[in-house]
DNA sequence: AGTCAACAAAAAATCGATTTTATTTTTTTA
DNA sequence: TAAAAAAATAAAATCGATTTTTTGTTGACT
């Protein structure tokens, strides 16, 4: 059946996005909520009802999400959400600091007006949502966006691919391990001097500060992890 | 038609690995040595023939080759070999010095027994295969091994990972561009210097040399792509 | 002649059925 | 009864056909 002008009421109004693209997002997301938990099977059978598409678009979303880290995938034997440990949240937190800082310092070298002016909306968007506590899905994409903004100058995709993703692990680990625990008071603060650093154009105190903002999160997760596993 | 014991003379052999991850080495390894050159077109249906295998296992190996970063994916128009250019190699080669010599200071840090044979064996094979020349892909092999080598006992698998993908896309360059030239001849002293400095654990001068071993490569590299290409 | 729309061809995306592999359960044998 | 073998079940892997999207071409109209 062809396409005409009018859009077909039985067809649903389809988005000009592939079914994996779609998919692949809606896994992430549910991966980093901890809607699947770690260690969790992913079968395709329950996947495929769930979101109601086929095997290939599913198998290709699973093999992205694969590559971020979030999946793991054995060969003849399918796929489960990636672990959390001790080592790993160790791992993640080192790596993600040294490139976010390299990432960060070649952005202060680099940035122009137009990065200021992002990384400017992005901060205020952030602050707005701080201590307010009641929209945490805002608060989570607009941290992400500030830190994001941040190295956004650098110039180097590659980079700023690794740390996206090493963004997103870290991310599960605190959405995971930190849900139920008193926001660390010092966060807030610690984002306005780095904004502050940054928009001057200090990337050793820029830098300190990130290194002090990670470090911190990941202790506070570490402290629960360690306590709550064995 | 269920197995018998004595392997059907119909049925090829059949190795115990998946089909997806097959084509995912061979698409690998043609696009490392140039066969499948930069820029270059991957349409499914050609793809299909060469391998003589269906869709599904091809998609797959294809969006794990663009989570090396070796292909790009661009929804809904298909597959190309990943471009090169003189930004993507110096960010190539800034990223893998900085990642490999954390992993190989780590790694000496770590290093057990097991691991200085591991070394001194893959740098026997290495040096034997130097200066030889008529022996191309063993030298890869060799060489690829190596570098693995100094760096595995640094017990951090995802920047291993991050170290492998680095390794690849940095090959590639090579293999492309210094096809027609002479050996550095600088290239097996610095082999050496590095196994040499890795065995006396000392990781000021082994991080100085791996810098002055990539660095080296990559201008050599760079000096043919930037003449090569307007 | 140049622009735009309808049409045609090519390629990617998706689907559901089939085949292969792994796992579990049952049965047989020592 | 315990170990081994066989059968049954479940899940992943693969295939070829169908649908959707993109791209290229032709022809009408200004």
């Amino acid at each position: 059946m062809k396409n005409t002008l009018a859009p077909s009421a039985s067809t649903p109004p389809r988005i000009s996005t592939s079914l994996t693209a779609s998919v692949t997002i809606q896994i992430r997301a549910a991966i980093l909520d901890g809607t699947y938990p770690p260690g969790m099977r992913l079968r395709l059978d329950e996947l495929r009802q769930t979101y109601d598409v086929s095997l290939s678009p599913l198998r290709e979303a699973l093999t992205r999400l694969a590559a971020e880290e979030l999946v793991q995938i054995t060969d003849q034997r399918g796929y489960q959400v990636t672990q959390v440990s001790a080592e790993n949240l160790r791992e993640v937190t080192v790596l993600r600091t040294q490139l976010e800082i390299t990432a960060l310092k070649e952005s202060l070298r680099q940035g122009d007006d137009a990065w200021e002016d992002r990384v400017t909306a992005a901060y205020h968007r952030l602050h707005r949502l701080e201590n307010d506590g009641r929209r945490p899905e805002r608060w989570e994409k607009a941290h992400r966006a500030f830190h994001l903004a941040l190295v956004s100058a650098c110039d180097m995709p590659l980079l700023l691919r690794f740390c996206g993703s090493l963004h997103d692990l870290s991310d599960r680990y605190r959405r995971l391990f930190l849900t139920r625990h008193a926001p660390d008071k010092n966060v807030p603060i610690e984002h306005k001097a780095l904004f502050e650093a940054a928009m001057a154009r200090d990337s050793e105190s820029a830098a300190d500060l990130l290194t002090q903002h990670l470090n911190r999160t990941g202790r506070n997760v570490m402290a629960v992890l360690t306590t709550s596993e064995p």
